[in-house]
DNA sequence: TATAAAGTCTATCGGATTTATAGAGTATTA
DNA sequence: TAATACTCTATAAATCCGATAGACTTTATA
């Protein structure tokens, strides 16, 4: 399970994006659309910026809104900003990475092959899901489920 | 990331399949040999025997033993007895399943079929992956990485 | 039948992390 | 220059995680 804050960061980011013609957008509206503790997310927003996905405005007619292209903020990235590591177990994570004790051999632990697969193919998808690629699956109603 | 609970409790797994052959072994063989504390190890031995997938024995000669085949026991089953669900959000699981606030329309939220698809996968992947299988893997020490 | 071996059960602990709130402070712009 | 809106720091409650302690029960076997 992704934390909260992950996924109120996503949340928020695929509205700036939707309503990324509207100019700035107030953490007041974002927070009460998406239903997310104003505070809570005025923290995860300044991440974003510092992250250099979004930027802000101060003063009257300011707010927050999208610096890069919907296309290429991927849901990896986003992921793993908040919550570290994308993997299951530390010793498929290169960023993360450590050894595990409890294991002989790393280059024959049948456990570690099974979760360096699981993990490919999570940063597969991720990585392949954007922004605009969840606006536009967002658009067709009736989809392959 | 998956709790230490459940590393440990595949690597225990992974040992008594390996030694299947040897009768009962003993919780603080499978302690010393995988550097998991003892006490913590006997919790999750109780856990993995109420789940129908070990059975220990009393007295001397005793210790813990699988009764079910290793091809019988796949990752995603032991992953979810330790820790829940295999999905990152509440809204794409059905045992643990919850709604989430931030979406207006679960139906065409773009976000839920994302992380449907990594569910999907992920779990494909670890049904297919049992304790026959790593075993296995373990053996053919050239492997297409 | 005594006793040692081995698992079972309950309780508890400290620490880390997560989620959230409060409030003072600072910058911006109309 | 006042209203607006973001920024920062501190803190707190709740929950979870990893681990340990110790008393208890069951069993094999000498």
């Amino acid at each position: 399970m992704i934390s909260k804050k992950a996924k109120y960061a996503i949340h928020a980011l695929v509205k700036l994006a939707r309503d990324r013609e509207k100019g700035p957008i107030l953490i007041s509206e974002i927070s009460k659309e998406g239903h997310i503790p104003q505070k809570f997310l005025e923290a995860i927003l300044l991440d974003l910026k510092r992250a250099g996905i979004l930027n802000s405005k101060k003063g009257k007619g300011g707010g927050y809104y999208l610096i890069k292209k919907p296309e290429e903020v991927n849901m990896a990235d986003v992921l793993r900003l908040f919550d570290g590591a994308l993997a299951l177990l530390p010793c498929v994570t290169y960023k993360y990475y450590e050894r595990c004790e409890e294991c002989t051999d790393e280059l024959t632990c049948g456990i570690r092959r099974v979760m360096q697969q699981v993990r490919d193919e999570t940063v597969r998808i991720l990585k392949d899901s954007t922004l605009a690629t969840v606006l536009a699956s967002e658009k067709s109603t009736y989809k392959e489920q």
